[in-house]
DNA sequence: GGGCCCGCAGGG
DNA sequence: CCCTGCGGGCCC
């Protein structure tokens, strides 16, 4: 199976971080609950550098940081965050388009999530506006570390096709998430 | 180093 | 609804 084989490949030479560090993706000064108000400052203050794109990283490294919108099937319950991956979509000027093929881990961004599930590297997670009951009510907001600790492959409900999915689980020790419901 | 393709914007 | 922009990774 393609996923197997990429976690093979994707394994060899990984650097693993013990549970208690918050991992070299964290930036010195970035408080929990800074606000930013477009990708666009959040790309100029280096928080999450791609102005459009939803991950950021590399193949090798893996993320370094997600952006959750709340326009794809993503789950947030907050400490929880069920991320969805990216491709198989048309008309992407649509934000997002309608799926129509299946997501592939084979995808650049997905290798990032999936290399970081392996990797144990904890990434920066940012809200963007009305994401969820947990996200600001405008603008982007970083709050916090996350780690990757899953990597799967769903059903989307909607097209039937198969979306990559990303479980991030909240590293404990940070500031609450401040939520304003 | 350059060109190419792409994306969880943003605005007209 | 439709287009432009912008920074990035990646593979020549």
């Amino acid at each position: 199976m393609a996923l197997e084989r990429l976690r093979a490949q994707l394994s060899m030479n990984t650097d693993f971080f013990p549970q208690h560090t918050m991992g070299d993706n964290m930036i010195e000064g970035l408080a929990v609950g800074a606000m930013f108000e477009s990708r666009r400052e959040l790309s100029e203050k280096q928080v999450h550098r791609p102005t459009h794109a939803g991950i950021s990283g590399t193949k090798s490294f893996g993320a370094q940081s997600v952006v959750l919108s709340g326009k794809y099937s993503d789950e947030d319950e907050g400490n929880i965050v069920v991320y969805t991956g990216t491709g198989g979509q048309k008309d992407v000027y649509r934000n997002p388009g309608p799926q129509v093929e299946d997501q592939s881990f084979d995808h650049p961004m997905n290798q990032y999530l999936l290399k970081s599930s392996l990797n144990k590297r904890p990434i920066r997670v940012i809200r963007g506006p009305s994401s969820s009951r947990y996200a600001p009510s405008q603008g982007y907001r970083y709050d916090g570390m996350y780690k990757v600790t899953a990597a799967y492959q769903d059903k989307d409900p909607e097209s039937g096709y198969n979306v990559c999915k990303f479980r991030l689980e909240r590293v404990p020790g940070q500031p609450p998430i401040p939520v304003s419901y």
